[in-house]
DNA sequence: GAAAAATTTATAATCATTCTAAACTAATAC
DNA sequence: GTATTAGTTTAGAATGATTATAAATTTTTC
């Protein structure tokens, strides 16, 4: 069950209690939270974590590949598993951001991109949208 | 010629010596400026102009739809001027940033945003590519 | 279980950006 | 054209997110 925690392993990473209780706060997030949210929450879980501890081993995490930064423009980081690739539609009444998967468009990207003579390395596509009420 | 400045005019704007400044060095800049970049061009322009009014002036005219925002995701804002639509792609060797169009592209994001009951209000794409060498 | 290495904590520092209050400039009223 | 008013700029303080630092603590190694 605890995938992620496998992958700290695997990735040589020492499993220390606040690097234990961060993860269960990624695992227990269905949303997207920020740094400061994923403090209140590891808080919650141990009162003595420092939001110091916290932003470094978000940090180590994304470079080991275990979480993902996603940036909607407000000036926030925030973050969620890694996994399959998917692209954020944010709700611009609502704030809510909703994940969705489309592989034509990766296609289309990755074309445009070695059209342009560039090998896709990385790409981040946001959409803001307003519901459409029937 | 001086298009930018009929848009400040028809938006109601006063256009006082700093905004007339900064509003040069938007239409001197081919590239994408940050702001602290933007004021020191301003600065060279005019020595007495401050960083607070370059923040506020571009605040002004990115709400006035004189310039767009460009987040890079480097922790900064970049400025443009307003004009056709168009993407990023972001060399990630350079830092170059290369602009480009593909309206197929626009027209699957819309759909997308569509099939999901959203009327797609904003989006916005950022390509990281790595050049492929011959 | 002691010594060495890595991590965490608390806090200070930094960076981008916004706010505030006083000084200045432009627009309007006379 | 000058006084009044409204809007703008300046300088610097404040804020919010993030990173750096040094001392304390924990983990690993022997």
């Amino acid at each position: 069950m605890a995938k992620l925690y496998e992958k700290c392993i695997k990735n040589g990473l020492r499993m220390t209690l606040p690097r234990k209780i961060i993860l269960e706060v990624i695992e227990d997030s269905a949303d997207h939270p920020d740094v400061d949210e994923m403090y209140r929450r590891a808080v919650e879980k141990d009162r003595s974590i420092s939001i110091a501890t916290v932003y470094r081993t978000i940090k180590l995490f994304e470079e080991a590949g275990i979480i993902e930064r996603l940036d909607i423009g407000d000036g926030r980081s925030r973050y969620e598993e890694a996994g399959e690739h998917h692209e954020h539609l944010i709700d611009v009444e609502s704030g809510e951001i909703i994940e969705f998967q489309n592989e034509e468009l990766e296609e289309m990207k990755r074309q445009v991109a070695l059209n342009m003579g560039y090998e896709l390395v990385d790409h981040r596509l946001e959409l803001f949208g307003k519901k459409i009420k029937k």
